[in-house]
DNA sequence: TACATGTGTCTTTTGTAAGAGACAATCCCG
DNA sequence: CGGGATTGTCTCTTACAAAAGACACATGTA
């Protein structure tokens, strides 16, 4: 709670659809919006506080969170009546990067960049829809935007979501951005069909700048790295002050999307 | 299956304790078993053969699959219908690191002790009653023993188990240890009282070496990190040729124990 | 002292999820 | 080709897990 979150807060909804969690849930899907849940808050949360943050009887959580906490899923936090993320999560975690190629090399070549450039840079993928930082690297700056690993943002804002949404159909893009996402952090409001064609241009240009969409300081740089079936698989992109040269925006774009052409060919 | 992973057979026994998931089983179970499957096969598995694995009836695992799918803490891999570990649970175990001081700076530490060293550097601790290597870093050498994050290992094979059981009653070592643990890969076999006095000296001395005991040509040395309670929460450890000089492995030992104690000062 | 709020563990009840099995559609190998 | 194995989807039944709720025991606070 002590940094603002805000955005964190966006990724409530939990799995599947419904947004009310209703009585009588399969306990799986108490479980997955326990994680969830947890995810959105980033910190230990009370066993208390969990049953109602999912809307679930508390007596269902006790037994579901001892299940999980044998399991190693999840762990008492330090005071003793708070759980948080497990060491088996951690463990599961590094297995999918280990069997992740994309991944494994994206998250370095994010790390090379932010260090050859100094700004701060990420790299980015669809996660059931929705546009999520799967790393990023802070850079160098005074005030380093806060590296939320996981977090979640809606499409429209970034200049990734644009080169991720490319060779989708139309309905599916309707079906992923939600009303709310078309509204910006500082109230204007993108038309539905004007992000579309911002997908378009950005899927043929093969990349994507936006500038003061996220926070009115920023600029976002994106290149798209392919799958070997031709789609978009993730970005990385750079995050620079708005104010940053013609001339040097144009390099850093050029070094970007050298970099992620180099990622697009698969191991 | 290609490469040697023979010690991941270990870690077949599910959660709980019975090993037989019998009928009827809970729907949460079957999901931690699958999780335990895949970390142990350490590759995408397909749905048939994921439901013979964790002996359950197919119907039951296409359903439950399919909700890990669209949760994404599982996906489907490359060639369609296998699976594997999603990016959801990359996400969770990249929260835990965060959250979780120790395991943040313990990975630096280890990822800085093999780079001095030269040797394979490992940190490690007790995951659910069993050994486990949460972070490892492979050194310089030449062959450089499998670096296999997550893998588990039987207590008394290793000098890290010696001290990270230090403190716990006879009780319970004799709970976590089984009978095949005692017996190393070469086949010679432990004395459980000898084991439990190596892990009383061991917790006195502060540190622990063993020779030749998961291999014949490897020593390893082993220091404590411990947590504000006082208990032995890690272990960080070095991984040297068994022909190490005296010297050399004093001197060593003196530096890790050193890193460890660096460690064991929490934040 | 009474009164509210939170925690952890029970027992009982009942709605439903796990399981058995049947099905068509592929796949694969002799 | 042809038959045995595998895959993905369906339906129906009942065993059992999720929920309700009562309890005992802490807290804090008027």
């Amino acid at each position: 709670m002590q940094d603002g979150y805000a955005l964190a807060a966006r990724s409530e909804a939990g799995p599947d659809e419904d947004k009310i969690a209703s009585s009588r849930e399969k306990g799986l899907n108490r479980v997955l919006h326990i994680l969830e849940f947890l995810h959105a808050n980033q910190r230990a949360i009370g066993i208390g506080d969990l049953a109602k943050g999912v809307n679930a009887p508390r007596s269902t959580i006790y037994t579901l969170v001892r299940s999980l906490v044998d399991a190693g899923l999840l762990e008492m936090a330090g005071d003793g009546n708070r759980v948080y993320f497990g060491k088996k999560l951690y463990l599961y975690g590094m297995d999918y990067v280990r069997g992740n190629d994309l991944l494994r090399r994206g998250r370095q070549e994010v790390d090379n960049l932010s260090r050859e450039t100094g700004e701060t840079s990420e790299l980015c993928m669809l996660q059931s829809g929705r546009y999520t930082i799967v790393h990023s690297s802070p850079g160098t700056r005074p005030f380093r935007i806060s590296s939320a690993t996981g977090l979640q943002i809606p499409l429209p804002w970034t200049a990734s979501g644009r080169l991720l949404l490319a060779g989708f159909e139309r309905a599916v893009i309707e079906d992923m951005v939600s009303e709310d996402d078309l509204v910006l952090p500082d109230g204007r409001r993108l038309l539905l069909d004007d992000f579309i064609e911002d997908i378009v241009t950005a899927g043929a240009a093969g990349y994507c700048v936006t500038s003061g969409l996220v926070d009115a300081y920023t600029k976002c740089l994106a290149a798209p790295v392919f799958s070997a079936a031709g789609k978009v698989e993730a970005t990385i992109c750079l995050v620079v002050p708005i104010d940053t040269s013609e001339e040097k925006t144009g390099h850093l774009i050029a070094l970007l999307r050298e970099r992620a052409a180099r990622l697009s060919i698969s191991g």
